[in-house]
DNA sequence: CGACTCGTTGACTCTCTTCAAGGATAGTGG
DNA sequence: CCACTATCCTTGAAGAGAGTCAACGAGTCG
């Protein structure tokens, strides 16, 4: 959404700032940044801060949703399960982003912490009504839900239309672009999912992912040094596999 | 989003109601349903009716995103495209429908109509402007993206890790439980998209849905009397088969 | 040190795709 | 009105990409 980008651009002053929000890391990163300090303020007196270790689930698909939550450390896998245990991981996040939008009162989908995780926690009838007088907050939020609509969009084409490689070299550049966002280095590559998990998000099994990787690594577009981070050797080798879209 | 039910269930006088969206057939099914008859009116003001023939383009992926629409009679396609011609079809819309909601300035899919087509156009300037006015409708919208995402979760799952068998039940499933919700008998279901379409949209190719199709029929899950139209005779053997959730 | 999980690699299988052809349907023009 | 044709749908046979099953190496934790 394209109006108000000037809110967001805005930083405001540190004087009347209080709580724990005043001290958040990663503030312009997240939905937050839209607000005043006075607005801020408001914000920081329904919020708690939380932490849960690696594997921990935030939040269960079907669940009441009680809360919604911004990522500030660590990474989340979104995903949902069918009867017989089969997985499709939707989604992964990172500090600053947004958890728990949901639509019947329950929960979409389930989110596990892939790595010791802390999230602020907001009460969702105390945000709902606060929403009511922070329209930019709320305006936010419908850029935040339709920018993730927008990726699930990109990930259906993954799913649906895309080769192994494609899927993984997609992958691999989301994160990329996604690290660089968060201004961290592109190339030595932080992977903090399994590779069952990046099966479960790419749509394949762990095995595919494994040869699919050693292919890319025989093609020298990647490197792998400890595991859990992925060396780029050849950015725009690995985005030409991607194939963003007919539209360019 | 679970605030404000009662502002959608409470319909306005239409005393007030001026313009097109007096007669509006399909208003309670669409974000308008939020509306008083006053704000209703002001909406009016900015709207024009469209109508496009089978086949046309309303929106284009990646060209300016000037305008926003809500579908009054007939269907939508929305779908991207990879360089090769590569199609995945993201989701159908019908009568209710709200199109158009964008990221950058610019549409993130196109959509074509699949049969003679009826819109509302709103210029998305003066939407944006009329939004911040009336919040209902701010409120109703994100509630509205939140659902089409959580929709693309699930088609997400269908595409990840469901069978031929299980993506075409779950679309007879989807598309008879959107027909109920407007109103429209389940079992001889209109189907209005090509075996194309319906293979873009399930990740497949048209020979197998066709051969998938042919299974159901075999199995007197359904029938085909006329093309263009499904005849749903047994409900629950096709539900079985889609296996919704494991929170259920 | 041993048990466990995770990742990699290999051999084989299978579902879906590809390639090909025939049949039904609808639209067009004589 | 009917032949003509293009398109859509269906069916068959063969092929390929990813899945399944299985084994092994490496790192990790108690």
């Amino acid at each position: 959404m394209a109006i108000l980008p000037a809110a967001a651009a805005r930083p405001a002053p540190p004087s009347k700032m209080v709580g724990v929000c005043a001290a958040c890391a990663i503030r312009e990163l997240s939905v937050c940044s839209v607000l005043s300090a006075t607005e801020l303020s408001r914000l920081c007196t329904i919020v708690a801060t939380v932490n849960l270790d690696a594997g921990r689930t935030v939040i269960n698909e079907g669940e009441p949703a009680d809360d919604l939550f911004n990522v500030i450390r660590g990474s989340v896998k979104l995903y949902k399960l069918l009867s017989d245990g089969r997985r499709q991981v939707t989604g992964f996040l990172f500090p600053g982003d947004f958890l728990g939008i949901a639509l019947n009162d329950t929960y979409a989908y389930s989110g596990d912490a892939l790595e010791p995780l802390q999230l602020c926690r907001f009460p969702r009838k105390k945000l709902e009504i606060l929403l009511a007088e922070l329209p930019r907050l709320e305006w936010k939020l419908l850029g935040t839900t339709a920018h993730e609509h927008a990726a699930a969009q990109d990930q259906m084409m993954l799913l649906g239309r895309k080769t192994a490689r494609e899927r993984v070299a997609s992958f691999l550049v989301l994160l990329s672009e996604r690290a660089v966002k968060r201004r961290r280095p592109a190339s030595p590559l932080d992977v903090p999912m399994s590779r069952t998990d990046i099966a479960d998000f790419l749509g394949l099994t762990t095995e595919t992912v494994s040869r699919t990787l050693t292919q890319l690594r025989q093609a020298r577009l990647i490197a792998t040094s400890e595991r859990k981070r992925i060396n780029i050797l050849n950015q725009n080798g690995l985005k030409a596999l991607v194939d963003a879209a007919a539209g360019a």
